[in-house]
DNA sequence: CCGATACGCATTTTT
DNA sequence: TGCGTATCGG
């Protein structure tokens, strides 16, 4: 029975062992952290621990998943009863429960960023109107210019993330100062709007899911004992990501029993732009008292190289728990440092040794990474591996549940539970189109906002609410009231799947979309119900007979893309942001754009702690690789970014010569940017934005002459090559593909006749195929203008 | 209600 | 650069 003990090291065993009180156990890259977290789960069910009494909380569902996945082989089917999940989907289950306590009802709904955005942008535009009644347009405009619904959303998040409800934010003075400051003075005031507002819905944005769980134990002492006697033992992975809120509410749970284990690495703390506080997982063993610390130090992922240059870099932090990761796997090759002149080489770099690894090492597509710091940086290497013909895929594109069509199903399904859910009704009402036009909606809104009632109610009843609409308007309302509620009444009697089929069909949506011939869109939406029968289908086997679309949407809420199985997605490099690779690893990994100002360097430099996490997101992207790493970098960017001297470079000199394979010209490369970089410090005009391309200079030199209007006939050849298909905006995920066309696709052109497309590139706008015709020979075809179909 | 056009804006994002 | 959105005219 304890043979699982002997499968672990000696660390590993000592902090699975402990269980006496609090512990924090700092997990390094690749040390195992998984295995402790289940082996101790495991252990903890072994030694008495009821399932029902451990919580054990992550932040992704996948996390969760796998977690539960392996404690099961460990223990059996009693795993199902543990209290395991993500911060948000626990806490919301335990506001499900105790939502009266706190105003809501149960079947509330989630807003995701989107949909707490677009109630922000209108209650900014109220409050604004209302505030400064008395001004001139102009004079408006000037002011409505600060209030950016991104930076209110993050202030508001912050806020939330902090446990600041808005009744205190508009007493605090720091609060209220910093708002000055930017020009937001009403932020307060949307603040409060957004929180009755949401209130009156019966929603919770995703903070709130923390904080009300925060505020329902902070004020109902009763209802916290009964959750902190329940949760006997309480484990929390990543630690180092938790938040203010959620750190909180830990500790309301842990006043009594002290039985907690914290797994982390405060060298993989990324994530401080959403709050996350690393001072959480340094200050843990003067938070917990007589907590006891627990070291994994030995690295089984990466080579010796790989942990000692991760070392010598992160070694320069100051606020850090000292530890000594080690390895004890091969040597292994240095870090390769590729040095070239412009973006499309370091895309033909990538390219050329990942062909060349595959072709002659035998290594497989899918053991490649090639990592970045921002998603737009990923084009170049996108289109450069599809010249080169290397299947790919991209993480961090619009997920599933992003798209349009799959929001609409949605939101259909969220009115049903909700009608009350404001944002779900306005994305519905008119969609698909029935005649229900802006004024009509305007009108229900002014309403809603004067009598503080949520849109369903004044729509079941508008003459109460003094609007007299016309005979026609007044039979479509009623016909959509009649829909939604035709769909409430399955809502208890049929199952998730049958209800979503009902949705799109009596909604017309199936209809609307076919007759759009939008395939894509069908194809996603039948991908849902699918998705629907499946989640039935599990939860039955489980034997849950009576799961209903309240479940299904209260799981599918805080979903991700990264929660899609992936399917038949073998033998691809993956592309993807350095912060979503944290917690992977891959036998070969790209750091690419070293030398990209992506962000104002000045701002990731400004502070000791910028600099920090900087120093940790560099350090993550080292410690994925298992065998090696290939660190590039170009002087020349083409189309995006600007030759500022990088913030990584400087991260680059600082890991020891003795892991770095330094091509010779790299050297003086970082010295004259380093002097670059420390003039432009101190005189501060040079500070520029990163958006502006190299060409700017040539645009500012021509700014002066008035635009001249396109001669005839470039108009006429414009108007001839008329769009005729729309090109997707959001990354392709299968390539080599591009809106639908592909590589070795026949294709017939209004002018050229029958071609092959050899390929493909680029995104969006610019997207350009290159054909060889039949009897035109090679084109290059920019598909936004061409005329063409697909034939084969 | 659509399409064409113009304009502004822009890290990272586990939920 | 290239996207989302606001705006206008049909």
């Amino acid at each position: 029975m304890n043979d699982y003990l002997d499968e672990l090291n000696e660390s590993q065993r000592a902090a699975v062992l402990y269980n006496d009180g609090p512990s924090l156990v700092i997990a390094g890259a690749g040390s195992g952290k998984t295995r402790v977290l289940t082996y101790k789960i495991a252990h903890l069910m072994n030694i008495g621990y009821d399932p029902w009494n451990i919580l054990a909380l992550t932040f992704t569902n996948k996390a969760a998943r796998e977690m539960k996945e392996r404690i099961t082989r460990q223990v059996g089917e009693r795993a199902r009863y543990l209290w395991m999940g993500t911060f948000h989907s626990i806490f919301s289950r335990i506001l499900r429960i105790e939502s009266q306590a706190l105003g809501f009802s149960s079947n509330f709904t989630i807003y995701d960023a989107s949909d707490s955005k677009s109630l922000l942008k209108s209650i900014i535009k109220e409050k604004f109107d209302e505030a400064y009644k008395s001004l001139t347009d102009e004079e408006k405009d000037k002011y409505l210019k600060y209030y950016k619904v991104n930076l209110i959303q993050s202030r508001i998040s912050n806020a939330k993330n902090q446990l600041i409800v808005p009744s205190v934010y508009m007493l605090d003075d720091e609060c209220k100062r910093a708002d000055r400051n930017d020009n937001i003075s009403l932020l307060g005031e949307i603040y409060e709007c957004y929180w009755e507002r949401c209130r009156q819905d019966n929603v919770m944005d995703f903070d709130d899911l923390l904080l009300y769980t925060y505020i329902l134990f902070r004020d109902n002492p009763e209802i916290r004992l009964k959750y902190a006697l329940q949760f006997r033992y309480i484990l929390v992975d990543e630690y180092q990501d938790t938040n203010c809120a959620q750190n909180a509410i830990i500790l309301q749970l842990t006043t009594e029993y002290q039985r907690i284990c914290v797994v982390g690495d405060d060298a993989q703390s990324i994530y401080s732009f959403r709050g996350a506080k690393i001072e959480n997982i340094l200050n843990f063993t003067k938070n917990f008292v007589g907590a006891k610390l627990y070291r994994l130090e030995q690295n089984y992922r990466s080579t010796q190289t790989i942990v000692g240059a991760a070392n010598s870099l992160i070694k320069n932090n100051v606020h850090q728990i000292p530890k000594n990761i080690f390895s004890k796997n091969s040597q292994g090759d240095l870090i390769e440092i590729a040095g070239v002149y412009s973006d499309y080489l370091e895309g033909d770099f990538v390219a050329r040794k990942i062909e060349y690894l595959h072709s002659y090492k035998k290594c497989s597509y899918e053991d490649f990474v090639v990592l970045y710091r921002a998603n737009a940086q990923s084009r170049i290497i996108e289109e450069t591996l599809r010249k080169n013909f290397i299947p790919y895929r991209v993480y961090g594109g619009l997920s599933f549940y992003q798209h349009k069509e799959i929001k609409d199903v949605l939101a259909y399904c969220r009115m049903a539970i909700n009608p009350d859910d404001g944002e779900a009704f306005k994305r519905i009402l008119n969609y698909p189109a029935r005649g229900i036009g802006n004024v009509t909606l305007e009108k229900l809104l002014d309403a809603s906002n004067a009598f503080g009632k949520s849109l369903w109610s004044i729509l079941k009843e508008p003459i109460s609410y003094g609007l007299n609409f016309n005979k026609g308007t007044t039979a479509k309302l009623q016909k959509f009231r009649e829909l939604i509620e035709a769909i409430m009444a399955e809502l208890n009697v049929k199952r998730v799947d049958e209800i979503g089929k009902t949705i799109i069909e009596l909604s017309g949506i199936k209809k609307h979309l076919s007759l759009e011939k939008e395939e894509d869109k069908v194809k996603n939406v039948d991908e849902l119900l699918k998705g629907m029968q499946d989640f039935c289908r599990n939860r039955y086997e489980e034997g849950d007979e009576r799961v209903g679309l309240v479940d299904y949407m209260a799981e599918v809420a805080l979903l991700t893309d990264q929660d899609m199985s992936d399917k038949e997605d073998f033998e691809k490099v993956t592309l993807m942001t350095i912060h979503s690779a944290k917690g992977l690893e891959f036998k070969k990994v790209f750091i690419v754009g070293l030398e990209e100002g992506i962000f104002p360097s000045e701002k990731c430099l400004h502070s000791e702690t910028a600099i920090e996490e900087e120093r940790r997101l560099f350090y993550v992207a080292i410690t994925r690789a298992e065998e090696c790493c290939y660190i590039s970098y170009a002087e020349n960017r083409s189309k995006y970014g600007t030759m500022e001297f990088s913030s990584y470079s400087r991260f680059l000199e600082e890991i020891d010569e003795c892991y770095i394979d330094w091509p010779k010209k790299r050297r003086r490369m970082l010295d004259e940017g380093a002097s670059r970089f420390r003039a432009s410090q101190t005189s501060s005009s040079t500070a520029r934005s990163p958006f502006v391309t190299r060409s700017q200079s040539l645009i500012d030199r021509y700014a002066e002459r008035p635009a001249q209007p396109a001669s005839a006939p470039v108009q006429q050849e414009a108007r001839r090559f008329k769009k005729v298909s729309t090109i997707p905006s959001s990354r392709p995920s299968a390539s080599p593909s591009v809106g639908g066309l592909q590589a070795g696709a026949v294709i017939e052109h209004e002018r050229f006749g029958v071609g092959d497309v050899i390929s493909v590139v680029g995104t969006g706008d610019n997207c350009k195929a290159t054909v060889r015709f039949r009897n035109a020979g090679e084109k290059q075809l920019l598909l936004k203008f061409a005329r063409f179909k697909v034939i084969g």
